[in-house]
DNA sequence: GATCGTTCTAGCATTACGTCA
DNA sequence: TCTGACGTAATGCTAGAACGA
């Protein structure tokens, strides 16, 4: 049996724990829990791979700091491998850790990161989408109430004409009856042009003028936006 | 084939640190 | 030099998928 100090990795435990390092002749075994809370948080502990090891002593080495932000060749090609996948599969991981000089679990935080960046940014630009839409409903709204308003206005000012001349046709019609007369028809009736079945555009006009209803002829209606 | 334990990763919230005005 | 805001690397946790026993 080899008594000689060696380390191995306890794959006993989950992911979610740092793995044990467990030291020793494989009777007598010293676990050194490699956990934030035991250490006070205050460095950075994470193996995933026998390998790991040597690539967390050569990244200490590196830097003594606690935290060391990204070169920015580093960014640009996570950037790049980013656009063309956003998820990352164990052999590009380890690729890229490779070529960056990065631990892999670095560029799998990078990407867990980036992920949730583009998708604030994908929200921010879906807010603003739906707020310049929303806008112009608003001003849309806003035009085809004002034209609906003026079309009431001008039937309310119509109405005292219409009930006189309703009046005058009335008594036209009474008169008519009385007489004998086959060839009278009720005003209140529509009247088709000659040879047709349907209304005819000329129908809706008044010299030459066509009435289109005032809210279909709003700029709004058709650009929309615009404050009223 | 169903179940269980392990491993890995995504997603999310949060923390800790670096940078800059 | 100090400080607060902001960006970002890293951590902690959960859930789900894949896989082998």
């Amino acid at each position: 049996m080899d008594s000689s100090p060696h380390m191995i990795f306890d794959s006993s435990l989950s992911s979610t724990r740092a793995r044990l390092l467990v030291l020793g002749d494989g009777n007598s075994i010293f676990r050194g829990l490699r956990s934030a809370e035991e250490h006070g948080a205050t460095k950075r502990l994470f193996f995933t791979s026998p390998d790991e090891i040597y690539e967390e002593e050569y990244y200490e080495e590196q830097l003594p700091e606690k935290k060391r932000r990204l070169t920015p060749d580093q960014v640009n090609l996570l950037e790049r491998s980013f656009e063309e996948e956003n998820k990352l599969e164990p052999e590009r991981k380890s690729e890229l850790a490779r070529k960056l000089g990065m631990q892999p679990r670095q560029v799998v935080v990078w990407f867990q990161n980036q992920r949730a960046r583009w998708k604030n940014k994908q929200l921010e630009q879906d807010f603003d989408r739906l707020k310049s839409s929303y806008e112009s409903l608003l001003a849309d709204h806003a035009a085809l109430f004002k034209d609906n308003e003026g079309l009431r206005l001008e039937k309310l000012s119509l109405d005292p004409q219409l009930k006189s001349k309703d009046a005058v046709e009335a008594t036209k019609q009474v008169s008519v009856a009385h007489t004998g007369s086959s060839n009278a028809k009720p005003s209140s009736m529509w009247t088709p042009s000659e040879g047709s079945s349907a209304p005819v555009l000329s129908e809706f006009t008044d010299g030459g003028n066509y009435y289109v209803p005032a809210c279909y002829a709003s700029p709004a209606y058709f650009f929309g936006g615009g404050e009223l």
